[in-house]
DNA sequence: GCACATGTTGGCAT
DNA sequence: CATGCCAACATGTG
């Protein structure tokens, strides 16, 4: 589920269940996800009020009145649960508030992580010190990409799902970014012209903020309590689509990149 | 049984 | 030190 878009939908939909409440309890269920809880999570968070939420990257951030953060990662397969009827195997980590409402974050493979850490500090947080600008902030320019790509070699695909670079895309919105652009994946990331560069920033914009919107759009289908999230894999131009037409007519193709798959139009993709 | 999956990172070679 | 590339993590789905 999670790349930006996908957590960006999910602190939305936890801003009305926990904004402004204060945390009755938090239970974490096993030892770990992709690592320990902190071990002094449930007394940190019971009794603080959550005061605000929000995100960097693909990491969904939860504030409260004690100057901690909660810092909560989905890994591949993590999502949150509103108000589930009962706990199931893979709910690792639940709270509950004061007015009854109760979110489960819910992660079979666990690769998600959850930290605590003084919020004061989150910049010094491990996962953050070297992460690139946001790709929706001001920062990320063609001007920045021009000067942050310069004499690598590694392909454009590569290069864009390095959280040092740009700091949120995955896998899937790599692809249908350099598919708007017109560039292919395999380009090496310092040959790429600056209005190249140019239209490759407005594409990555694009696409994440039609996925945004496309998420908001089944936002209040969100806080069911299957944790299921209203998706928009039907707007993939080429992602999942290997053997279908591109909207030019040529088949879309699959290759393997660093171990993952790139989907890609040979015709549309230079 | 097999292939594949939205992420991250430690290790190794260059 | 920088860069590029891989395997590994754990579970589920088709």
């Amino acid at each position: 589920m999670p790349e930006l878009p996908e957590v960006e939908t999910t602190v939305r939909g936890l801003v009305p269940v926990l904004q402004g409440q204060r945390v009755k309890s938090a239970e974490t269920r096993r030892a770990d996800l992709r690592w320990p809880f902190p071990p002094d999570l449930r007394q940190r968070l019971t009794g603080a009020l959550i005061t605000g939420l929000g995100r960097r990257a693909k990491y969904g951030l939860i504030d409260t009145d004690r100057g901690d953060t909660l810092i909560f990662h989905l890994g591949m397969s993590g999502k949150w649960r509103v108000d589930p009827a009962e706990l199931g195997a893979h709910d690792h980590f639940v709270m509950e508030t004061e007015d009854g409402r109760r979110v489960a974050l819910n992660d079979p493979r666990r690769f998600g992580s959850v930290d605590l850490v003084r919020t004061e500090a989150l910049a010094a947080y491990k996962p953050f010190i070297a992460m690139g600008p946001e790709p929706l902030g001001n920062a990320f320019t063609a001007d920045y990409l021009k000067i942050a790509l310069r004499d690598r070699s590694a392909s454009i695909k590569l290069l864009l799902l390095d959280q040092r670079i740009v700091a949120g895309l995955g896998n899937i919105y790599v692809c249908e970014a350099l598919h708007m652009a017109g560039i292919s994946p395999r380009t090496a990331g310092g040959r790429i012209s600056k209005p190249r560069l140019e239209a490759l920033v407005q594409a990555i914009r694009n696409v994440l903020v039609a996925a945004i919107e496309a998420g908001g759009s089944s936002l209040r289908d969100y806080a069911r309590p299957d944790g299921e999230l209203g998706y928009f894999s039907k707007e993939w131009r080429v992602y999942g689509r290997e053997g279908e037409e591109c909207h030019c007519g040529a088949l879309v193709r699959r290759r393997v990149d660093g171990g993952r798959s790139t989907f890609y139009c040979p015709t549309c993709q230079r």
